[in-house]
DNA sequence: CCTGGTTTCTACAACGTTGTAAGCAACGTT
DNA sequence: AACGTTGCTTACAACGTTGTAGAAACCAGG
């Protein structure tokens, strides 16, 4: 039932390298022969073996996106423009899960990129760029934020800025005792670090005095660590008039936190997230956020790596940037 | 910078074959080769080139999960599931997203399946079995709700059972003004009709008329769906006491517009869902729900793949069923 | 020192595909 | 009639790996 090359040669009466062209489109076949070959595919049902094309080739049309959670809704929804950028290059994705430890995201960067795939968009929490100096030749493009510039393209976006702005709105709103949740210690935490700095500018701007007491940290960005930062925030006595969250799911868990100590969304306390996953268009109160482009890095990332793959793997790694937009809903603005 | 085991043998002074024992840990190799072996690959940082190994073995070692989007969180907490179950055996998934059309559904069952996988968990929505008899070997699992019995082995829960349930529930909780949201008139409606009737059924039990004005349609089942189906109900001037929904995300857009309808849930109105996303822990309120063990679902059709692949492919199709378990939360009992 | 069995290693072929180079017609030009 | 040109097709080798079969080295027992 599984035929080959030869199969189908056989049938048509042509030589297996006639096949072949017809198979990728070569322009030299007469219009009869193509038909008899054509024919003699369908019969069989004809499928080429794709790991003897990739080993004779060299190239597998296989890209891999390594996230550190599909089940977190941003890598989800990134996952989605990933696989449909790469899909109108012909390149089917393949989606790796690596936990975010430091560990696996290593064994992902230098153990799944060899002679499967043949590029890889890599969105780290973990890894450091020394992590990666030395990793041998397959082209990567790396998402997500990064303090120091690393040996491999980068697609981000500008997170002190976005995260400014969206503070900048919650002074702009008058608010003054401005809490924000998702602080790391960790040398990890680069969008941590970003975002905490792009707070504290706008206080700065603002004239507010930064208070240690009113920024939380969360060691993960999930729904449970919001709520939880947010009812340490709560049992610690500082009575915030607004939080910025640094994601959206840590959010929706400072949301259901201040629910549950019967605070109202904004009137009492403001919040904010950053994102713009689906979770907060439908939320009770809908969640004002920061919304990246996430189609446009997907974009940007894909497009990056065709170039290494088909272009100067030696150029200089570039750094580009996508657009973000502030998105007021409820949870700042009211009903 | 990148090797071939010929390399390997030269440098450590044998044939290539042996390298090749050495590399997949075949017993008859003098210790001293072996050490000699396995310093020369590590000196010239040698991988294995999988798409010879596959070209020369027949298998690939990756699976494909086929799921209709990754960003509805069912499939994506699913799909973290199967990566990891598929893990434990030493396999890779590749994920792939069909939308959800009937066409491109059946491109991934015909096309993806040739040659670059070993096997497929396919969680169709559009497919009917008549779609997948007649595809050759290779073999697959289907997850999700089907009808009519296949040609596949097949992983699901039971929903007509489950949904039963959750209705008793509302039931149980004197509620009489049963609404459901999700039915679908489509011939792939499979799982819409099996939730349905899990519906009526608990009705019939309980004495209570159905009544085909409480029934609202969802042509998909996002959030935006069960809000707009939401509010359908409410605007044609039923006034239901309860609503079930077919799964959670149409229940987080329903309670989304309750909260807009200014009705309290659940004091006036009840929800429930289906499926135990996660959001739902953390939605105000958090949502009542029926909890499939996703774990379980996926590690069955793992195991299923695994026993089709390596041993007998044409036994008669499996049919296994995971369990669930009724999780009331606060949208049906109040805090 | 031979015998027979085991251990260790190797040469060769094959997996299915495509690039290269070359062959063979058929054509138009000198 | 001889020549190059173009269009179409093919034989062969190679991609990097592993299974098969067998050769060489080793060992124990007589």
């Amino acid at each position: 039932m599984r035929h080959r090359l030869k199969d189908v040669a056989e049938r048509a009466g042509v030589s297996v390298k006639t096949v072949s062209n017809v198979v990728n489109g070569y322009v030299h076949v007469r219009p009869d022969t193509r038909a008899r070959v054509e024919e003699a595919i369908a019969e069989l049902n004809y499928r080429p073996n794709l790991s003897a094309r990739n080993l004779r080739k060299g190239r597998t049309g296989v890209i891999a996106l390594a996230v550190p959670e599909l089940d977190i809704p941003y890598f989800a929804e990134l996952a989605r423009h990933v696989v449909t950028a790469a899909a109108e290059l012909g390149w089917t994705v393949l989606i790796d899960q690596t936990g975010g430890g430091r560990e696996q995201e290593r064994v992902v960067a230098s153990g799944i990129t060899e002679h499967l795939i043949d590029g890889l968009i890599f969105s780290p929490l973990a890894l450091t760029a020394e992590d990666l100096t030395g990793l041998d030749g397959t082209p990567m493009v790396l998402l997500g934020e990064r303090v120091d510039h690393g040996p491999a393209d980068h697609v981000g976006i500008d997170n002190v800025g976005a995260a400014r702005e969206i503070t900048a709105h919650l002074v702009g709103l008058g608010r003054r005792r401005i809490a924000a949740i998702g602080s790391q210690r960790t040398p990890e935490g680069a969008s941590a670090r970003l975002r905490l700095a792009g707070y504290t500018a706008a206080l700065a701007d603002a004239g507010i005095d930064y208070d240690e007491g009113l920024v939380a940290p969360a060691s993960a960005w999930h729904r449970a660590d919001g709520a939880a930062a947010m009812r340490a925030l709560l049992a610690s006595g500082v009575r915030p008039d607004a939080v910025f969250c640094f994601n959206d799911t840590l959010a929706l868990g400072a949301l259901r936190a201040l629910h549950e100590a019967g605070l109202r969304v904004p009137e009492d306390v403001a919040v904010a997230g950053f994102d713009d996953i689906e979770d907060g268009r439908f939320s009770v109160p809908t969640l004002s956020t920061i919304a990246p482009d996430k189609e446009r890095i997907a974009r940007l990332a894909v497009e990056l790596l065709a170039g290494r793959i088909d272009g100067d793997r030696t150029a200089p790694p570039r750094e580009l940037s996508a657009p973000w937009r502030l998105t007021p809903r409820e949870s700042t603005l009211g009903r």
